[in-house]
Order: C-alpha cells, then structure tokens, then sequence
DNA sequence: AGAATACTTAGCTAACCGGAAAACTATCTT
DNA sequence: AAGATAGTTTTCCGGTTAGCTAAGTATTCT
C-alpha cells in the first residue's frame, strides 16, 4: 500500500468501521464502549480500531486501564477532496460537451 | 459485502483502480487504452475493471472485439456525501465545544 | 482463408482479511 | 489480598484479493 488514499480507502470499506466513524463524531470514547454494540469478539473488534488508527483515521491514548480513541478529521477531509476532485472533473467535462453539442446544432442551422 | 458503500471504498482503495478513475474523466475509453499505462497483465488489469464495474463506479459496453469504458458519476457522489457528513457532524461538535468553552470562560470571568 | 487484434476464461499461488478462542497483563475496587 | 475490569497477545481458520501464465474465442484486416 503505497498511497495514504489506499489505507484511508479500504479502512472506510468495512460497515462495522464506519460505524466507528460515526459514533466518534459524537465524541470521544473508550473500547469498551466503542466495542458494545457490535457482535464481535474483542480482539475481532481491536483489530478494526487498529486498522483505523494506522490509517490515520483515528488517534488512541491510554490511561490506566482504559484506551480513549479520538477520531482524526484531516484525513477525512483528504479522501472527500479527491472523490470531489474527479466528481468535478467528470461533470466540468459533461458540461464541455454540452457546450460542443450546442455549438455544433447551432453550426447545423446556419446551414 | 451488505453496503453499496463496502464496494465503493474498497473499489477505490486501490491505487490502479483510482488511476482508471482519473483517466475516465476525461473521457471513455477502451479496455486495452485504459491498460498500456499499467505494468500488468491484461487478465489482471481486466480483473480490476470487473470490480470497479461491480462497484457500479464505471460502466462498459462491447461492440465488436472492443470494450468501452465510461464512468458512472452517482456512486462518486454518495461516498462523497458519505465522508462530508462525517466531517460536518465533527465540525460541527468541535464549533460546540468552542461555544462551551467560552461560556465557561466568561462564567468564570463574573466571579 | 490466414493472420492479427482485443479481449476472456481457467487455473494457480502468495498474501491479506475478518473472524474466533484462549491465555495473559495491568489496573482498579472491595 | 482477592476479584473484577479493560485491554492485549497469540494462534488458528476459511475466504478473498492481486498477481501470474497459458490457452481459448470472437472480430477485423489483408
């Protein structure tokens, strides 16, 4: 895995990973109660988080016991931008052949 | 794979399969024009199309021995729409926090 | 008809992924 | 000191993925 959009990507191509996602932009929380609602053993589920965290998706500290993960939103914003820069690309190309499409009826009628 | 969301990130965690992406928008184009820039075998190559067509993130059509590509620009949009939720909804908070943060600061200010 | 082109299918391999159970460590709580 | 809590480490498993080569099919060119 080359590119930071590859594990930013396949961390975000798993259900139970952005359910992380979304619970954390409610707030911070430990593993434990990140890990409740889902069925799944918690190693299972330590391995989702680690995934997350080596994306960069995600930060985690430990104190005494427990392990408090804090999402980490630049890297969100990293993947929109490149979804959004291709979606902008494709449609400013839809709207050129567009322009062609009418130039080229015009051409027609002058005919 | 349950979400139409699991393919599309995973479909674009994958840095050939982002490259054909980026070609397409500017334009369709056939399989074998899509594949000179990749040092891999066709077979290969073909089998990321597939999953990008899987995907439903590209379309293809075949008209004699050619196969053209297009993109398809609606998927593009709702894993966009998926990450900008996200990280409104932490900007958002953090916007919270800051009110909070200032008001305890001024309710500590009136002692 | 024969050769060249543009995929397609089949079959293999090594690595990775999502899941599990079991056993362990470290830190509170009583 | 004992017990409960919150993670962590280790080891295993079956399925998927990304890569390859070799051989096959269908069109188009000469």
């Amino acid at each position: 895995m080359a590119n930071q959009l590859d594990s930013f990507f396949s961390a975000l191509a798993d259900p139970t990973r952005r359910a992380v996602i979304e619970r954390l932009t409610e707030g911070s929380a430990p593993v434990s109660e990140l890990h409740a609602p889902h069925d799944m053993a918690l190693p299972t589920f330590m391995k989702h988080l680690s995934k997350l965290e080596a994306a960069g998706l995600v930060r985690s500290e430990k104190k005494g016991r427990v392990r408090t993960v804090h999402i980490e939103a630049a890297p969100l914003a990293a993947a929109e931008d490149w979804l959004s820069k291709q979606r902008k690309l494709w449609e400013g190309r839809l709207d050129r052949l567009e322009r062609l499409a009418l130039q080229i009826e015009r051409t027609r009628d002058d005919h």
